[in-house]
DNA sequence: GCCCGGTGTCGAATCGATTCCGCGAATCGG
DNA sequence: CCGATTCGCGGAATCGATTCGACACCGGGC
């Protein structure tokens, strides 16, 4: 069934199917009405790759989603969600490729042959060499997450840096002159995970504005290595009082760690972090947090995209957000010594 | 840059160039290599929606997952996940489809202009209008979950009907008399949702069978929900000493219930159900429970279809998956009497 | 009565790739 | 040495929709 079909049906030309369609030319009420139940009792709609060869547009975007191995934190899967659901609103269609690497078919069929009008990028690398594949194959594109160099590219992205900085402050104004930041996974370190440095340096910088002193840790992206991690860490540096993380995922196994461990939260121990912003709710005691807003992420990648396919021109715009961090009850002023310190402290 | 920019810097007909591309007919090895150097040079690739007008097939699938609003389980983010991954690795791309009701445009459009070739449906209710409109639409599909109606369908799930019946017999088996199934959402179960229902039936039957009572609790799909559930149940029902569920996202708070009201598990409270595998073991305890394989479905579920892609006429296939109950640690035998169950009842 | 502008419709070109048909040249057997 | 076969390649039709130029028709103004 195609529009021919429908021409013929209704007695006029494919032209006059199409101008009807489109609206582009006046049609006559009568011939319009005559067209149009056939259209509707037939259940006619144009050929998407049809349109897509004429018109030179495919009416889809494509999300670039971290690889299938990698489980979704929440806050990513807030992201897809949202861009998803931008995407239908706007009447596009959304093309998944989960791609790591830069040799990625998956990410290569996207680009080529111009499957999409325009990309929204996720977990972004300092360096990251398909924000350069992206600008050759001039295809508009938008990152959730940024290079490091800022103003090659359109970008939205949480400002790390500066709300794991506040977390610090917020610890230290409570007391606490032993901190640890627990990172996201040694792998995502090594290949320059933007959010993973970017939270290390505001981390760095917030230590030596109070002249406290913080262990920096990378951990898996589960609750297991949450756990592993935090009992290294109590282990290791028993005078650690608090924690800050971006770690999502792990915090169930670094909650469990205390737990296990014999510590209150708040009480004996206070964490804080960034996460997204249902998480912070979901946490037991509610977690004191910057929370990110991973629907208006999601959405606002959307927009600025949408600015870009509609003009390529745009000046790259930049959107940097730094949620405030909401007190709740995961954080507390310091213990002048834990309950069981000295015992927790022989075997060391 | 088009097939026939390449054709003309090789010195070749356009005709030629796709053969080389397609291999469907010979050509010289000098020919070939010709063309072959200019298309590495310019980095061609053909267009593909030229390529899908010409072939009547796409090369993408579609994916309908539930709307964005309500959050995906780990259970169906591992679907997602999986099916991403199997597409893939077959050459498809996946176009993402958040869809509840039937009326959907998001869904709608992928149906119609002949966008895809074939579809993987989730969250598949009793009675489901979107099947009946893929039927019409005469596109091969599959469900991750099936209709009231099961042959009217090609389809692989989860046997939770038997599942949880072997839960209930599990707990049993322990001395448990007294055992609430928390079941999925009040909105889900309203709808029909098909695991919902089927789970009901199982607990139902395997209750009649060992002669003992039980409780049938709906929750919604968070930590919140699960909490405030359990936390009905044992005020409520202090007799309950185990519970059966399907509901992966209530688990957190189901566990926060529980040590709240000072229940250690498994000694004083049982916990078993269905979940996705890797969540299973990051419980803690880790959870006795039936592991679904959430990537081994997903990859079914993308052979299945492919199987339906190549040939329309295959016969429908359903598989369905009754994983068996890996004992961890959250099921013990019942105690006599819970340490402070005679406090617990003076309020009731 | 003729011309002119506007309205509504149609025919045909176009997008980029695939594929059938057929042509010329090279190859082989008799 | 000639005719038949094979091989390699080019020409052209095709997929379904959009859109430009053109044309017929109609009413109004001169």
């Amino acid at each position: 069934m195609n529009i021919g079909e429908i021409a013929r049906r209704a007695g006029v030309s494919r032209s006059t199917v199409s101008y009807t369609l489109s609206g582009k030319r006046p049609v006559s009420d009568a011939t319009r009405k005559r067209i149009q139940d056939v259209i509707d009792e037939l259940g006619y709609r144009p050929n998407a790759a049809a349109r897509a060869l004429k018109e030179g547009r495919t009416r889809t975007i494509g999300l670039v989603i971290p690889p299938a191995s990698r489980r979704l934190t929440h806050m990513q899967l807030g992201f897809v969600a949202s861009v998803v659901e931008a995407a239908a609103r706007a009447d596009l269609d959304v093309l998944l490729s989960p791609s790591g690497g830069d040799h990625d078919r998956s990410f290569e069929r996207l680009l080529s042959g111009g499957r999409v009008d325009g990309v929204i990028l996720m977990e972004i690398r300092l360096e990251d060499s398909r924000v350069r594949r992206l600008q050759n194959a001039k295809l508009p594109f938008v990152g959730i997450g940024h290079t490091a160099r800022a103003h090659e590219m359109c970008w939205i992205d949480v400002d790390y840096t500066t709300v794991i900085n506040r977390c610090v402050h917020h610890l230290a104004d409570l007391g606490h002159t032993r901190i640890a930041l627990v990172n996201r996974s040694v792998e995502l370190m090594a290949t320059g995970y933007g959010p993973g440095h970017r939270a290390r340096d505001g981390f760095v910088a917030a230590l030596a504005q109070r002249g406290i002193q913080g262990v920096d840790l990378e951990c898996g992206d589960d609750a297991a290595a949450g756990l592993e991690c935090v009992t290294r860490l109590l282990q290791d540096h028993p005078d650690v009082t608090a924690v800050a993380t971006i770690n999502e995922a792990a915090l169930p196994g670094i909650q469990r760690g205390l737990e296990e461990a014999g510590l209150a939260v708040p009480r004996d121990f206070s964490i804080t972090g960034v996460v997204g912003r249902t998480w912070a709710e979901e946490f037991r005691p509610p977690l004191t947090a910057a929370d990110v807003p991973a629907d208006d992420i999601g959405t606002q990648a959307m927009d600025l995209l949408l600015e870009r396919m509609v003009d390529p021109a745009t000046p790259l715009r930049n959107i940097l957000l730094a949620p405030p961090v909401s007190l709740r009850g995961s954080t507390g002023p310091v213990r002048s010594a834990r309950p069981d310190e000295t015992v927790r402290r022989t075997p060391s």
